[in-house]
DNA sequence: GATGAATGAGGATTCATTCAT
DNA sequence: GATGAATGAATCCTCATTCAT
């Protein structure tokens, strides 16, 4: 039995380009969409798939966990900005700004977010949080808010925006709303 | 030629028994759920499902419609009541609660809500924007809100809470930011 | 128990309304079509349908016999007619005219023609026999002949006019050439 | 990305087996016979079925092809004889003689030989144009018969033949007549 | 490890036929 | 007699998953 030897180069590769093609489908034709495009889209055989993911149910959460990675990187990489209050809101609204192209990942993510201990959930979770506080201790936010609180007014707003197609101007007016209720 | 008679009345009751069904497992396991089970829980043949909705996206659509009536009245029972700021964020909150126990109407609802020229869905959207201008001209919502703002809220909202099953104490933390955001 | 009383008058008036429907929606649809739209079209309840002809084969035979019965009668006048010739291939003209229209009818009258001892199937054989005899007595058709093969060549030419859809042009020549055949 | 590979031994004889299958179910129960069964005689699952022929039409089509491309090199060979008139004659005689085993086959073969343009069927109008020119070389058919008149003639004595499976005797009757038609 | 052929359960839909109204 | 609602077997087709090559 030869213990978790380190993934040949070749089988990395087509990790990727699975992960890959597997956000593509499933980000323009929803979850339901089948296995086989994604195989067929990564260059490989189906039987490839499923080598690397089980399930087509694993393979949907793998493509979430590496979203949500990226999105704890940027959201991170905004803690090291010079102004709390900026940050915080760019952060916000930007994230409603990436949804609409992405319906299926945010609607996986509503089911994941609230619950998961997965790791990189984890890790956005806390970076939301330190961008919380440091906006709070300026000043910026209100104290009676916490973490959950926001990522659900985050996870709400993304996904109405994803669902209508808003009319020009409508975003914005939501957001307003939301950050007068956030703010002090 | 048969002249438009009235439905006969067991199809009639099969009728309702078939829509009740319908939001029974929709609502439990999403729209994916076979209409066959639907067709079990009502007690009826999976014929008798198609002779009154000739495709499952029918089925689907007369739930959310049926439900879209049941929203409506409830906000026009609204209208009548005497404390138009009251009545206003009654509301609100009244929709997010019953939004747990509705995944699949809350997610068709979305779908559906922002350009759909239905009967039903306008007669809701202009329930919302009376409750609204109302507790507007008291001074008790923000000048520059309307009413697709409130709808995309709401439904965010919503969909939020269907998504998370939120903690205790979450939602009325979230519903806070969002009134005071609405507040003048 | 009432041993045959005679039809009632709305009965009877039905009995044709469902066969005429049949005629056109299954000619124009082919006998896969459905046994409801019969009823559509004849106006009336496809339980009415079903209690004149308790099975679909019942009314795809009955519209056959009927055809075949109109043809018979058609055929006959030629009989009366004074030119022996002209009648004989005159009658196999018409027929492979009117075969264009009646795919579905030609289709079935293949299937029944050669076996079956139906009356007006009979009938029809009897008087395209005394065309050919006649015919034959005036020696405008050779002695070699008879209606088994002027009934198949018949048939096998109206089916192949009902499948292609012949350019202009061609049943002449298609004709023509069965004719000179069928000559002294 | 896989390089036009050719068809894995497996699958090729799955596809041969599901395509003789195919042609004596449909041959002997008509086209509507169920896909499921043609499964089961071929001693496969009902999605190789499927993956080798997407819809039910791709595989009446392929069996209909199959068919034209054997006709095809059987009336190329006639080509290659000797004797020009008994090879058209002979093709001619030969073409009904089988035609009462395949019900199905002629009666797509109809619907297909007047429009399409598939290279088989190409291939075998060809091969008959070609029989059908040397005999009026020859002067064993009239001059003013072309390619047109001979296909319809011979679909239409085929379906004849189907039809009505006929008595000993008849056949050769119905083409004495077809044949003479066609001699100068 | 990679491939893609095979599998078969499952799902939407149709339609001949029955039977309560 | 007439009606049309109910029935459910049958059909076509999809797709996650397995396994021989």
């Amino acid at each position: 039995m030869t213990p978790d030897r380190p993934m040949r180069a070749d089988a990395r590769r087509n990790r990727v380009r699975i992960l890959d093609a597997a956000e593509a489908v499933f980000t323009e034709k929803g979850a339901g969409a089948s296995t086989e495009e994604v195989a067929r889209l990564a260059g490989v055989g189906i039987g490839t798939v499923f080598r690397h993911f089980p399930t087509k149910e694993d393979l949907l959460r793998a493509i979430v966990t590496a979203s949500v990675q990226r999105l704890a990187e940027q959201t991170q990489e905004l803690l090291a900005t010079g102004d709390p209050e900026a940050a915080f809101f760019t952060f916000f609204a930007g994230m409603v700004e990436q949804a609409a192209a992405k319906k299926t990942i945010v609607d996986l993510l509503g089911d994941a977010a609230g619950l998961s201990t997965d790791r990189p959930i984890h890790a956005w979770r806390d970076a939301i949080e330190a961008l919380l506080v440091r906006a709070q201790r300026e000043g910026a936010v209100r104290e009676d808010v916490g973490a959950p609180e926001v990522l659900a007014l985050l996870l709400g707003v993304c996904r109405a925006a994803v669902a209508a197609g808003w009319e020009p101007g409508l975003q914005e007016g939501v957001l307003r709303i939301v950050f007068d209720g956030l703010r002090t």
